[in-house]
DNA sequence: GTGCTGTATTTCATTTTTCACAACAGTGTG
DNA sequence: CACACTGTTGTGAAAAATGAAATACAGCAC
């Protein structure tokens, strides 16, 4: 019997779900299907009552649950007392962020803990930022970096690690034809998130009702439409100063400002316990909020 | 991490020597040292501190050996829990008995619990007699055919499956050369165990320093010293029972008669905690004693 | 009914891992 | 200095694990 086969045991539990759990274990249906039917054997009991269209627990399968997650519990007790009365934490943590933060942020972040924990070894997987807060929060990263949010989930951590303005920005040349924000102004807005709310709600107090030119999912494609003179759209500065267009576009300055973006890292409260999770956590600097 | 592992990490613990532990898991030295070296890889410690000559646990392996102890207990607690619920018993379980033992008896031990639990898978190992109870109390094996002896360790349980009267053998037409056993009698006997010490008690009390002839290893031996004409010998009914030679040789009548041999079978009490172990055991009869 | 879809399992060729044997290296002993 | 003892490492063969594709099976739509 083996760790990785209570695991993928427990995924299938929550699951019920060959493909899901597979998926969850990092590992092909087949290769999950036989790992089951091995511990099934070994431990002599039918743990899923299963047939080409369900899955569930059986009576002993729930037994075992608790089992599996008892002694999975312990495996990491004792590596981690082990490895913190070692003295040298290793192991693996992963990541989540997007490509635009891994540009800004990445470096800064990780070179000093790679000095400090050579023997920790980082996973990093680069995607959507709207997907961020739910990898963390499903478990399948230990961290992501992502502009916080309005509410933030009880069960996890933030770091502020940068502040970012939220700028308007418009093309070249704009305000030698138009002077100020109006209804009639061309909006070019992210189709949801943070940046997206605090916009909103900007207008809103400002008594204006732009004209949405276009929704577009990603800040880097803002900067794009809005160089290319489609109207005027709202990014972090984080963006503006990593994107090659940053040349072709013009700072609007507006009052109020737009509240700034408050880019940081996220994990579960819960993980912050692991000495891993906690020695990376530790070293991050908090920026000034 | 595998149970197998964990296993094999208590062996070493225990023996602090790579070749017995290896041996007493049943893998050559090199997969252990391996295979350790994978645990400490695992677990993020060194466990043990080696060289060349000196193998010795340290601090981390101390702990590691109360988890290990403790996990495995575990293990074994649900796969019994389990077992039992399913309701068929499955597992392996190992005996060690004499090959004449393995002709006179297993043959009705195995025969009605093999229907009754058909998983459960025997290993049969023959060997030296001597060995026997040996080999249970260091946990190699957990049962054994063996004589009871006169003075059992308090650790392990013994049941009594069948009762074969110690017989005095001469070569055939030995009778009517001398008729009594006597000081110049020559005696072929058992080098050690009870049978030995049984006879050495009875020529005691009958006030008789008899002449040994031969002191051999082996009921077996015995009988065919005695089939040869060197001298008379001890050996147990069931022994000659079944010897091809035992047409050659005559039974002696002698009063008192040697207190009969009890063969049964030892576990250590221990383990009849375990579902397979104490199946096993009920099912033995035990033979009116 | 027929075709379609979703899902667990099996097959099969390939890759990875494990293992024992042997060679090696280091250390105490006579 | 030869020798015995012991843990480790190199190596080729055997075993196990794996993923892609094929399969088998059940519900569902039409």
């Amino acid at each position: 019997m083996d760790i990785k086969q209570l695991r993928q045991f427990i995924h299938l539990a929550e699951t019920l779900h060959f493909g899901r759990a597979s998926e969850a274990s990092h590992i092909s249906p087949s290769a999950l299907s036989r790992g089951i039917k091995q511990l099934e054997d070994e431990v002599g009991a039918c743990l899923f009552e299963r047939d080409n269209r369900s899955v569930a627990l059986t009576a002993e399968g729930d037994m075992f649950l608790g089992y599996a997650r008892e002694s999975i519990a312990q495996w990491d007790s004792i590596r981690s007392q082990l490895m913190v009365r070692t003295g040298e934490l290793q192991g693996e943590i992963s990541m989540y962020c997007s490509v635009t933060a891994s540009y800004s942020f990445l470096f800064e972040i990780l070179s000093q803990f790679r000095l400090n924990y050579p023997k920790i070894e980082i996973k990093l997987h680069t995607g959507d930022p709207e997907h961020a807060l739910g990898r963390v929060i499903s478990g399948d990263e230990d961290f992501a970096i992502t502009a916080k949010p309005d509410t933030l989930p009880s069960s996890v951590a933030f770091k502020t690690i940068a502040l970012s303005p939220l700028l308007f920005i418009a093309p070249k040349q704009w305000h030698t034809t138009q002077s100020t924000l109006d209804n009639c102004t061309p909006m070019i807005l992210s189709e949801e998130g943070v940046a997206r709310k605090r916009v909103d709600r900007w207008f809103k107090t400002q008594d204006i009702k732009p004209t949405i030119y276009a929704q577009v999912a990603g800040n880097e494609a803002i900067v794009s439409m809005v160089s290319l003179g489609f109207g005027v759209g709202v990014v972090p500065k984080i963006v503006l100063e990593n994107s090659p267009l940053a040349d072709t576009v013009e700072i609007l300055t507006v009052t109020p400002e737009l509240k700034a973006y408050e880019v940081g890292i996220v994990t579960l409260d819960k993980k912050l316990k692991s000495p891993l999770i906690s020695a990376f956590w530790k070293q991050l600097k908090t920026d000034q909020v």
